[in-house]
DNA sequence: TTGACAATAGCACGACCGTTCGTATTATTT
DNA sequence: AAATAATACGAACGGTCGTGCTATTGTCAA
């Protein structure tokens, strides 16, 4: 690995942080190089531009969301352990986050959703793959017997994100503290009704 | 009504439509102005500070939920009539939004909640009024004998609240017209499987 | 070790930020 | 109609924004 990678890859981590709790439009090149010690001119030519630097920032975070929610979640068994596990590392994300202003994804989807361009598109691309994700470990599910076999697996997939997104606004605006239990509360009842009828 | 009160009523609704699309930090007093044809100075000189501003914008977001969502709601009959006219309005409200960006509150909550200050303070204050809303109209309807006396009333509001949020979220960004669909279905099954046991 | 090139710094730019101030123009009241 | 207060404007401030240049430093293969 080069110099010039080497530092690519420490600026993203710092650009992560700071996006994680200023937003993509709050990350700014000054504050950022003067944070890493270098200047905004070395900085920037890492980049060509800030809204590369934005897109490079959330390449990050989609790599970081898939190495510690999707990737753990995978290697478990297919059927209902993967499901399982996709909300649990997704729950164990928002509580104890990697980045200290949680998902940069999230808030980038609500900062963005008006403002059309390459960094929305990037934004939607990544939900929608996730939402396939968990859609498609639904449906393995459903296919080994786990859930029942009418179940509409897009229905579930979307109750089950929503909880999670739920999840993450109750506890980091307002730290209740219940809202883990609430979560899994419904995640499990979610899973519950959903399994085949005979079992 | 003075024209100081006139102006400044006609600078909320502007900077609402803003806000609604660009954040409250995203809001700019140059650009404010010169939409609405006045000076910096002048527009500047009705709130004293811009975080006097963005309070401003907020509170009457928490106006406008109010009006659209909260009251009409609060009109219907106690119990469950209230319970889905909340929620019924709330997805109405995000269908057709009055504003052109969807709720700024829901974008602050997220913009935020890692910012300290009275501006956080406020928002975590409409939010938990909004659960606490919703709690209570839940519980009504289980004093009414419209959901189960054993119902976990905070459980409900939370996963609701969620729907909510995840219906938000995914029409919003995604624009897939199916979410609509999901996050009614979702509700009915909220309350159906709510309902009293012998009923 | 040297030559080629990648990497970083320094400096300047135009634009916009929130904010202040003095002044002019209106409204409102006497 | 005169006096007074409320309202709005224009210009300017110090800062920061993203982005170009040019020059210097550092790295790495030949």
């Amino acid at each position: 690995m080069s110099k010039g990678e080497r530092t690519r890859a420490t600026i993203l981590d710092e650009a992560l942080a700071m996006t994680s709790t200023d937003g993509l439009t709050g990350l700014t090149i000054g504050t950022l190089a003067e944070r890493l010690g270098m200047s905004k001119s070395g900085l920037f030519a890492h980049f060509g531009s800030k809204e590369m630097l934005q897109a490079a920032v959330l390449g990050r975070a989609a790599e970081l969301y898939a190495d510690t929610v999707v990737r753990p979640a995978m290697a478990l068994p297919r059927g209902l352990p993967r499901v399982l596990g996709l909300f649990e590392n997704w729950i164990a994300w928002t509580l104890a986050p990697v980045l200290p202003g949680g998902c940069p994804i999230q808030a980038a989807s609500i900062e963005f959703d008006d403002r059309p361009g390459p960094l929305r598109d990037m934004i939607i691309r990544h939900q929608e793959d996730l939402r396939h994700l968990v859609t498609g470990a639904v449906k393995r599910a459903v296919d080994e017997g786990h859930l029942r076999a009418d179940l509409d697996v897009e229905q579930f997939a979307f109750e089950g994100i929503s909880l999670c997104f739920g999840f993450t606004q109750t506890y980091r605006l307002l730290k209740d503290p219940r809202a883990e239990a609430w979560v899994r509360t419904a995640i499990n009842q979610l899973i519950e009704r959903s399994r085949p009828v005979g079992a």
